[in-house]
DNA sequence: CTGTATCCTTAGGGATACTG
DNA sequence: CAGTATCCCTAAGGATACAG
């Protein structure tokens, strides 16, 4: 991806990740596809933050034309379509997994499971590498 | 911080990060603090993406009253505030480090010395202490 | 220099109806 | 079910003037 002139502000690395992420909802749709095992548009719809239709199809266009997700065909359900992300979105897992522990730490009413608190902090590269053998 | 009505969506601690940082601006004065040594509001707004001074003002506030950033008197110039990191926004170290090197890693414009880069997959663990004891 | 305040415009986004 | 389209409103944010 490149920067358009429509939105480009500087050559920050934290700019660059502003311009795609840098909004209440692309986030939780990679979160998921990267942890919920949802792939379908009906079940980013059920979220517990309630995004609504229109928003969605555009992050989701958004998320693909910048290379995070793809779309593919569903080829047991000709109707269906299914997301999953590319390399380059499921390479966001780090970024995610120091969220998590941020959140952890500084919100007491996050829920995450303490055994991945745990897992997370002792023995870190086997949480990514079962959170990615996991993906469809 | 704990969540208040207004913004409350979900207890999911992606949602938790997005309700302070989901926005185009307040990551980048984490940034500011945080690599480029700037303690000034004046130096805020000098920054290349070129935030206007209500946004920042109100940002600043919201920093401060999450806890991520505290506010000083300048000792030395009574008429001047310094900002810092408290040990809340320090602790977004990682965060930013993971970002760092995902933008440099898919963005060819985003411009990041290449020693750092370096320093970062070979010895992260003193990029963290040599970042941390460079902060004011 | 460090903000506040105000005016104004645009983008983000909720609700909902509709289509294949 | 998987989206599109429309309507409408509010929040985000740019520009700029002003104040301590």
């Amino acid at each position: 991806m490149t920067h358009n002139s429509e939105n480009f502000r500087s050559n920050c690395p934290i700019n660059f990740v502003l311009e795609t992420f840098g909004d209440k909802w692309t986030l939780l749709i990679v979160r998921d596809l990267m942890f919920k095992s949802k792939q379908y548009y009906g079940e980013f719809l059920k979220s517990n933050e309630k995004i609504s239709t229109n928003i969605l199809a555009d992050r989701l266009q958004k998320l693909e034309s910048s290379g995070v997700i793809k779309k593919a065909m569903d080829t047991q359900n000709k109707s269906k379509v299914l997301y999953s992300l590319t390399d380059k979105g499921k390479d966001l897992l780090p970024i995610m997994l120091e969220i998590t522990s941020w959140s952890h730490k500084y919100d007491d009413k996050t829920n995450v499971p303490e055994n991945f608190i745990k897992a997370l902090s002792t023995n870190r590269a086997s949480v990514i590498s079962q959170t990615l053998s996991k993906l469809k």
